[in-house]
DNA sequence: CGTCCTATGTCATATTTGTGTAACAAAAAC
DNA sequence: GTTTTTGTTACACAAATATGACATAGGACG
C-alpha cells in the first residue's frame, strides 16, 4: 500500500520523462516529474520523494550542480539520486560521483536496467538510516513494525505523532521551530497552523507518559527539541 | 525574527495590491508596491526586497516576460519569485517555472495560502548559516540545541538572556554601550529604557553563576563587556 | 450508501514563563 | 560627603505555551 515509493524525475525533455514514467509506473512506482532544476526543487520540497532521477545535461542548472545543492541540505541529503548521462559524457560518472550521487545510468538504457539499478540503489540506501529501530533511555521506536515501546510496553500513537517522534528521534539535541517542523513532518506547502504544532507535541508527550515525556522538551521563544540530557 | 522580511508586491490593480499588502503587513512582512515591471524595476534596485510577489497579466511587460529578465541579471537573479496567476491559465505554470519562479499561485487565494505559501519559499531559498558552537573557558553555546552548559552542565536561560549571551560570545572583548547593545540584541525599532539592559546583565550573570560571571563585566561609564580576561 | 470510527486541525481558555520598570541599595567617582 | 553610576529586587503586565473541547474529513465496514 504505502510502501510503493515515490520517484522524482528531472529531465527537460517531457517525451524522456514520460518514457521513464511508463516503465517505472508499470514496475509499481509513483512519478512525479519536473523539467528543471528549480521545479524539481519545489517538487522535493512538497512531495518529499524517495528518489530523484537526474538528467545531466540540463539547461540552466545542471544535474551535478543540483545534485550538490541537494546534499548540502540536511533536508534533502539522503534522498538517494540515481543521474542519467549520454553516451560519450563517461566522465561525469566522475564529477556525478563527486557530487554524492547513488548511481548513474547511460542512455540509451532499457526500462529494465533502469528499475533494477533503481531498485538496487533504493535496496542499499532505504536500510540504512530510516529502518533501523531507534532507542533513547528506555523507548524504542522501530519503523520496520511501525512500532513504539517504552521499556518493553507498547505505546499507541497516531501516524503524526508517530513521524513527528520519529524525526525527533533521528534527529535529536537540536531545536526546531514549529515551522521547520511542519517543513520536516507535514510536508512543505501544507497550510496548517504553527499552533498546531503544539497540539501534537502535547499528543505525543501524553502518549510517551511521565517515562519519558522529559525527552520532548519547550525551547521558549524558539519551539522544541528532543533530548535525552535534562536541562 | 530580527529584520521582518520585505516584499514587493507587483501588480496592475491596486486594490488587489492593497489587500495582498493588508494580509502580508499582519503576518509581519513589510510591503512594497509597484504597478508596472518598470516600476518595479526601480524599487528592487533601491529596496533590495527578500521577495517579489508577481503579477502573471500585466500591461506593458508581462509577468513571466519580467521574471526572465530579473533572472538574466545577476544582480536580482536569487531574489525569490511567487507568481501570480488567474484561473484558466494554468500552463502558465509551465512557462513561469520555465522562467525561473519559486512558486505560483492561482487567483482567487486566500490570505493564508499567500502566506503559507510565501513563507515556504522563504524557507527553502534562504540559505541556513552554519552555526557553530561558542566556547569560553568551560562555558558553551550552541546555537543547533540552543542549549548553554557550564562545563558540561545544562544552564537555564530565558530567550533575551540567550541572545545577549550568543551575541557577547560571537563579540568579545569589546565594550558596548546598553544603546548599542538594545539594537544588536533586543533589534533595532523598539523602545525600552536603557537600564533594562541593566536588568538583563544582571539574570545572565546570576545564570552563569559564580563559575562564569566575571566573563560579563561593567565598563563603568560605558556599558558592558564580554571577556575571558580579567581586569 | 449510510454509520461509526479515528485522526487531525483549530479554537478558546488556562497556565506558565518572560519582560520591562520603578524603587531602593550599594559602589564608585569626585 | 555628595553625586553618579550600577546592582538588586519585587512586581505588574505581556507573551508564549499547554490543555481540553469541538468540528470535520475521510476510512472502514456493514
Amino acid at each position: 500500500m504505502s510502501s510503493s515509493k515515490k520517484v522524482l524525475i528531472v529531465d527537460d525533455e517531457a517525451p524522456i520523462r514520460e518514457m521513464i514514467a511508463v516503465a517505472l509506473e508499470m514496475a509499481g512506482y509513483e512519478c512525479v516529474e519536473a523539467d528543471s532544476a528549480n521545479q524539481a526543487h519545489s517538487l522535493i520540497v512538497d512531495n518529499k520523494p524517495d528518489m530523484v532521477l537526474l538528467d545531466w545535461m540540463m539547461p540552466g542548472t545542471s544535474g551535478v550542480e543540483f545534485a550538490r545543492r541537494l546534499r548540502k541540505d540536511e533536508m534533502t541529503a539522503d534522498i538517494p539520486i540515481i543521474m542519467l548521462t549520454a553516451k560519450g559524457e563517461e566522465d561525469s560518472k566522475i564529477k556525478g560521483l563527486e557530487a554524492g550521487v547513488d548511481d548513474y545510468i547511460i542512455k540509451p538504457f532499457s526500462p529494465r536496467e533502469l528499475v533494477a539499478r533503481l531498485k538496487a540503489v533504493l535496496r542499499r540506501t532505504t536500510p540504512k538510516g530510516i529502518e533501523e529501530p531507534v532507542s533513547v533511555d528506555g523507548l524504542t521506536l522501530d519503523p520496520i513494525s511501525h512500532r513504539v515501546t517504552s521499556d518493553s510496553t507498547p505505546i499507541e500513537l497516531g501516524p503524526t505523532e508517530f513521524r513527528l517522534l520519529q524525526f525527533f528521534m533521528t534527529h535529536q539535541d537540536r531545536a526546531y521551530s514549529r515551522s521547520q517542523l511542519l517543513d520536516m513532518v507535514w510536508g512543505g506547502n501544507v497550510y496548517v497552523e504553527e499552533r498546531t504544532v503544539d497540539v501534537h507535541i502535547r499528543r505525543l508527550r501524553k502518549a510517551l507518559g511521565e517515562r519519558h515525556d522529559y525527552l520532548v522538551q519547550t525551547v521558549r521563544g524558539t519551539g522544541y527539541r528532543f533530548s535525552a540530557k535534562v536541562a
